[in-house]
DNA sequence: AGCTCTTATGCTATAGTATTGCAATAGGAG
DNA sequence: CTCCTATTGCAATACTATAGCATAAGAGCT
């Protein structure tokens, strides 16, 4: 994977040379159309995340931010992410205990992510992308679904060619 | 909930006043055949979570084992739960961080989790379970999947009805 | 500007989850 | 009986995340 390209919805390959000034760029202008802070802080962990474009655990984070000049207490990333997720900019990877910044942000959507083991990238998809369905009739399950966690973790294309 | 019932697929009811032990007796008949060995902890670990009928963290775990008369060091349980686990006995609910005894030994499945956020109660579901169905098309994803992360959050059909 | 309400930050401590490494031991295969 | 492998005992530590309370900064109002 060359250096400016993200692995994207299904693996797809997507140029994000200017990607991570412009979703930083929505991210500011939405959080001023809500009223929401964009802070210092929150700024910069969505940069990071959108620069590593894969999953950092928070405490990598926290190095990173440490080394960009912000403290490093534990609590200025979980703040930050807690932000960030909750508006949709950054989603939690629960079985990797990670981050990773939004690849559809805007979109009201449910995601899903494909882990590969072998390079670690995690790409993000969702239910409507041709080649993952995920359906679920409330009724006959007897649930009422607010929300999901699928992870489908196995290889990427590249890994699997590379076997 | 009475004490003898448990929410099982699609949370319907089902009777386990003898589950525990059959179930138990399965896992050990399955070791035997499979030269793997059914310790005292790993039995113990594995009725502890059948007993509970819901998702226990690690910690939890580790008391109940205590108060057993088993030795109460971490290890002791994530040895133990490993095994379960690799063996298919017990599930990990990533989004809890907990683990659950396997409601469908026996049977090579994808299983899927029903998490009530009122309740706790963990139903566990596969993909042939009517009413839901995940599919996933690898050739168009471009994505050999080895492994699901499937964990739906919401309200269980009682919650809902009392709400 | 001054006030006040709310949200975010600084700071310290601690809770909760999980793994590593090595020595000792037990149980099966030959 | 010996060798081999899997399991256990034990201690330490790594990794992930939250709580609680004081201070500060910004938005809206008068």
């Amino acid at each position: 994977m060359s250096a400016n390209k993200i692995e994207s919805i299904a693996f797809e390959q997507h140029d994000h040379t200017t990607c991570a000034e412009t979703t930083l760029k929505s991210a500011e202008d939405y959080c001023t159309r809500n009223n929401l802070k964009f802070t210092a802080t929150r700024r910069k962990v969505l940069e990071l995340l959108l620069v590593a474009h894969r999953a950092l655990g928070a405490y990598s984070l926290l190095d990173l931010l440490k080394e960009a000049g912000f403290r490093s207490q534990p609590t200025v990333a979980y703040r930050a992410l807690d932000f960030l997720v909750k508006h949709g900019f950054v989603h939690k990877i629960k079985s990797l205990n990670a981050f990773i910044a939004c690849t559809l942000p805007g979109r009201n959507h449910s995601p899903a992510f494909m882990i590969c083991r072998q390079c670690e990238t995690v790409a993000e998809t969702n239910p409507e992308v041709p080649g993952f369905n995920v359906s679920v009739d409330e009724r006959s399950l007897g649930f009422k679904v607010e929300q999901t966690v699928i992870e489908l973790q196995g290889l990427c294309h590249t890994c699997t060619e590379a076997a």
